[in-house]
DNA sequence: CAGTATACGACCGTTTCTGTCGGCTTTACA
DNA sequence: TGTAAAGCCGACAGAAACGGTCGTATACTG
């Protein structure tokens, strides 16, 4: 529950990988892998995933791979995990298609949503930046908050 | 990912039903499971988890049932998801026991726990109180934010 | 005692997640 | 021009988590 999938995480760390040797034109899916430990053909379908969405930029052949398709500081976290997982909620009445048949009935749908857009708005706050950075991302999140509150 | 589990949803549901009917002394799990539609023996099941946890007092026998054992402000959907389904950590670094072996070259772990402390410090926010009421909880949970700013 | 309700544990089918494999295409460079 | 390094893509299998059911024991009411 509430947990990211190691997917996501893979995800998030690859690109902070990638935000921290900028110097490099492109570092290709096994070096990142193996600079963590990552399993390298698992991380290869997530970075090609994150290109999907153009987050990344690919490049084939030799001394090919992969480079931000942005500035760190403008990719969110949210970005991310929404690329690799799909589609960001807390509850299961809105899984595309079959979602939760007692949804007619159920009262809390409503209030949840509001909290579901309120830690997304959480995660959007964050970029990959912050993640590189000692600062606490969290702080950021909670100084977004104010914006964050106006979009409700 | 980030999905809250459908007991934590009905469990959430039926301590709502809960606050709404302070009049009734107690209501059997049969009782709110008709009035949503939600499987009888399951809800059994989490609010025995809920009275186990001390969220609920429970009364076996005829006209037995459940009642909130606090003020439906007094109890947040950080406890009710918390006695559900246990500790809450969106990544898998925490899991008890086994978490993931590549704890130690993971650079991302901290970052990623003080998001987590802040969803927390979202969920903690928001009573059972606000979801019966028509107001909308994400709001609180935002005025709270800088209460939440300050335990980071 | 009979009936109603909680308490508890075992179990199972389904789904989701994690990771692997094989084959194909693109590119650089010798 | 050929080869090696890389990305691209779909299928698949093992493992874990989830959702739900059943049976039985226990507690309370009247
Ligand atoms: S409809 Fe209600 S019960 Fe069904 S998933 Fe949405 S919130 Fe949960
Ligand atoms: S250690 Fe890093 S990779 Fe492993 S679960 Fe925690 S955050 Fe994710």
């Amino acid at each position: 529950m509430l947990k990211l999938t190691k997917k996501a995480d893979y995800g998030l760390m690859a690109l902070k990988y990638l935000a921290e040797h900028p110097e490099i034109i492109a570092l290709s899916a096994k070096d990142v892998a193996d600079a963590y430990g990552i399993p390298a053909q698992l991380l290869a379908k997530i970075l090609q995933q994150l290109t999907k969405s153009g987050l990344l930029k690919s490049h084939a052949g030799m001394n090919g791979g992969y480079a931000l398709a942005r500035d760190a500081r403008q990719i969110s976290a949210f970005e991310v995990i929404h690329a690799i997982d799909g589609p960001f909620f807390i509850t299961s009445c809105t899984k595309g298609t079959k979602g939760c048949e007692l949804t007619p009935s159920c009262t809390i749908k409503e209030p949840l949503a509001r909290v579901n857009e309120t830690i997304a708005g959480v995660l959007k706050s964050i970029s990959i930046q912050d993640l590189a950075e000692h600062e606490q991302p969290a702080k950021k999140a909670l100084e977004a908050s104010g914006l964050v509150a106006l979009t409700l």
